[in-house]
DNA sequence: CGTGGGTTTGAGTCGGATCAAATCTCGTGG
DNA sequence: CCACGAGATTTGATCCGACTCAAACCCACG
């Protein structure tokens, strides 16, 4: 299932990912041959919420979600990781489980790190350690501004925001519109923190606002600048 | 107001800190030389929310509260900094704006670097490099689990938390309990992310309960074991 | 057609914010 | 020593957003 790094080329989105920024392809690669590589199917677990963390993760392409469980036995998704993210950082702190989990959206191309590697080429590559930590600042910084939103705005906002987040993740480009095939409104529940009913209600009245029209399992976006402009 | 460090001894919270842990003393001597210290007093802001980020913090002595301005205008306590714990990471990212405000809540000695001799440090001192990741992860750990209280806990519990991190932070052990001076139920209001009504009508149900005995400004608390435990 | 999911809608409920006002505490100055 | 005022605290009344549940609805698929 997983298999050595043997190829000759890097991928131009390891090669840009911040990680990797201003590193040789020398280098590159030789921070390439510690890992391994795997595929993951759509709908796969890359490592559920509670289990241990020991390995650590680079999306290659393809498209992934972080969610997490809240005590209250709610569903959260967190964040989409994109090509270029990393993932499973807690490894890297020794600490023990997994706070998150992240499933496979699409097909994904992930390398993986064990701690060991991970942390013996982070003392040994200075600039990637470096680019590591500016990598985290920027997701604790989006962390950060998410859950504030999550806490203080009012559901239509939250919606509104969702919707942005869904589409930059899974929409398509066409000619009426960006097209999300949500396959229902669980997803987006979890990203606002709510539940379908008030995704409904709130999509219906997005709908009246001529911003986006929606049909089962799929939302039509037509006016995307609209939202969070608070109407 | 700012001094270079030439003091031929190194306070033993430093060398215990997360970011200097594993370093020999003559290597927190070298990244010393290249900070400068400050001293605060209480009430004083080290930094402003919004305000240009470009230097990097290290609590040396004293009790620091971090806190923001949501968009709605309210202040909300996120968190405190103890001794050996830093701030400001954000200037490292070259994130632009101070996402957070840190004042001092006692007398403080602060050290201070800027983006650049940050940067140079952790390129030089790859162990530090690597100590400051996992330093960040536990924060960035700790500030997901602190958050997603604030968004699923009813307000009762997040008192009880609340409670119990102002006693761990301002908290002062004497032979009737723990004492906690807060002059006023804002702070506990701003941590538990709600207002004073709610922290009146919630402690007086704890001191019901004979958790807890409080006076004008003054907690003390009986049995903090007892909290969190859903009675 | 019928059945099963996704979707919509209405009604009920509740936690907790808000507002207003009463009450208390303590320092201050007369 | 007492009266006073500024805050801090308490309490009651009210209100509102949003969650919950139930039921109706709709579409797509077999």
């Amino acid at each position: 299932m997983e298999a050595k790094s043997s190829r000759s080329d890097v991928a131009a989105v390891l090669k840009a990912s911040r990680v990797f920024k201003g590193l040789s392809e020398g280098c590159i690669h030789k921070i390439l041959d510690k890992a391994t590589y795997r595929d993951y199917a759509p709908q796969e677990w890359v490592y559920r919420q509670g289990e241990p963390a020991r390995r650590f993760f680079l999306l290659e392409s393809g498209l992934v979600a972080l969610s997490e469980v809240t005590t209250s036995g709610n569903e959260t998704l967190v964040r989409f990781i994109y090509p270029g993210d990393t993932m499973g950082c807690v490894a890297i702190a020794e600490i023990d489980h997994q706070v998150a989990s992240a499933q496979a959206l699409q097909a994904c191309r992930i390398w993986i790190w064990s701690r060991e590697a991970a942390l013996k080429l982070l003392h040994e590559v200075p600039i990637a350690a470096v680019n590591l930590i500016s990598a985290m600042i920027w997701d604790y910084y989006h962390y950060y501004q998410q859950v504030r939103r999550l806490r203080t705005d009012p559901l239509e906002r939250r919606i509104e925001w969702s919707l942005l987040e869904l589409s930059r993740a899974l929409g398509e480009s066409t000619a009426e519109g960006t097209v999300i095939e949500a396959g229902g409104y669980r997803q987006l529940a979890e990203l606002a923190g709510t539940n379908i009913y008030s995704v409904s209600r709130e999509l219906s009245k997005l709908e009246h606002r001529g911003i986006l029209r929606k049909s089962r399992g799929r939302i039509v976006l037509f006016a995307p600048e609209q939202l969070l402009k608070s109407a």
